[in-house]
DNA sequence: TTCGCGATGTATCGGCCCGATATAGTGGAG
DNA sequence: CTCCACTATATCGGGCCGATACATCGCGAA
């Protein structure tokens, strides 16, 4: 998931690992802030896949740590390769069961103007089976147990309750608006530069 | 925090892994089924540090395995020891930065009839800070970007900054509840009976 | 009757992601 | 001048997940 959103922020402009991250965290809404843990690590198998390349400013080179003595250390900016780009558009046409759960979801909903209107559908519509299950769910567990659990789990589950039947009708919403304006994909692959 | 969930769960009643799977799942409020793959390793983990002992059926004999054939494989009962009821007791009490978030949070929140008082009110704010925190990360997103971003960002940060701006009203609510009506924890430690 | 299938039950493996931590340069506040 | 916060990259241990394997049992269909 990680991966669609590195490939993502990257298809628009190179940038190197930190500056990444600010955008990561302001894409998905102050949402979540993707920990260097993580984003160092995909940024390494991105580029051992070829999706990215390093692309550094001129007159800056990066030497590896001898000991414990640096020469220089400084930013890496990757690019995307023309592989990566079609990574991009495969990851994107996925709607696989990891876009239905909350964070998959926020992620494609952020690329959503790029993605092809047949898949936008697919993803809204798994989406909203989800969050159907989980509401039900929560209905059972609510008629199960009555009133014989305790006062907190009590409340947890009205507001879970609640928090899901407000996101299938915003869900709904989104769908009923997918059928009335069929936008197309933006779909800036139109001239796929070479690597 | 799977850790806290199994030891709260097995502290009523002793139980096999697959049953505490389904126990598990019901009192999260259908939130979010954990995996086997997470659970078993839990049990031994726990087994390890003696906080649980297997306490299996009478007749009923466990034997490893021995290169692809098997003996006999049942179901494997655990039980909590004395040190277990205490480590239950020392992660309910425990009001760390993981606790704020959203899984955290439901968690200790099923026990909080277990939890002590000042415990709940600091688990309780500090929630509220963190879900403050997201609300303002969108209002900022909200007001920064104003018109320029797609559509489906903009729905998706409208959402999640409706969804913060509730939760916190409902804490408020809580939390007020909590200090008119200080309920003492239910404590059930009054006879820690012996391992 | 037998076959398969779904539920019960335990377990491991690879892999993603996170928090903590280390290293180091830079620029501004006090 | 020193301290601190920010920029910037990287690793490590560990938790959790999905996929997979193995095994038994009951039940309905062929």
């Amino acid at each position: 998931m990680l991966e669609l959103a590195v490939l993502g922020v990257l298809h628009d402009d190179p940038m190197h690992g930190y500056e990444l991250r600010k955008r990561l965290t302001g894409l998905l809404g102050a949402f979540r802030a993707c920990s260097f843990g993580s984003l160092y690590p995909t940024l390494r198998r991105l580029q051992r896949s070829g999706f990215i390349v390093e692309d550094n400013e001129p007159g800056v080179d990066l030497r590896e740590r001898r000991g414990t003595a640096w020469t220089c250390r400084s930013r890496r900016v990757y690019r995307l390769t023309a592989d990566g780009k079609k990574r991009f558009a495969t990851l994107l046409a996925d709607a696989g069961p990891q876009t239905w759960d909350d964070h998959g979801f926020g992620v494609h909903l952020a690329f959503f103007s790029r993605t092809p209107a047949e898949v936008r559908m697919r993803i809204l519509e798994g989406r909203r089976r989800r969050v159907e299950e989980r509401r039900e769910g929560l209905r059972a567990a609510l008629a199960r147990t009555g009133s014989q659990i305790d006062r907190y789990t009590l409340e947890l589950h009205r507001m879970g309750l609640e928090t899901s039947e407000r996101e299938v009708r915003w869900l709904n919403e989104l769908i009923a608006h997918e059928q009335a304006h069929p936008e197309p994909s933006h779909d800036d692959t139109e001239r796929a530069d070479h690597d």
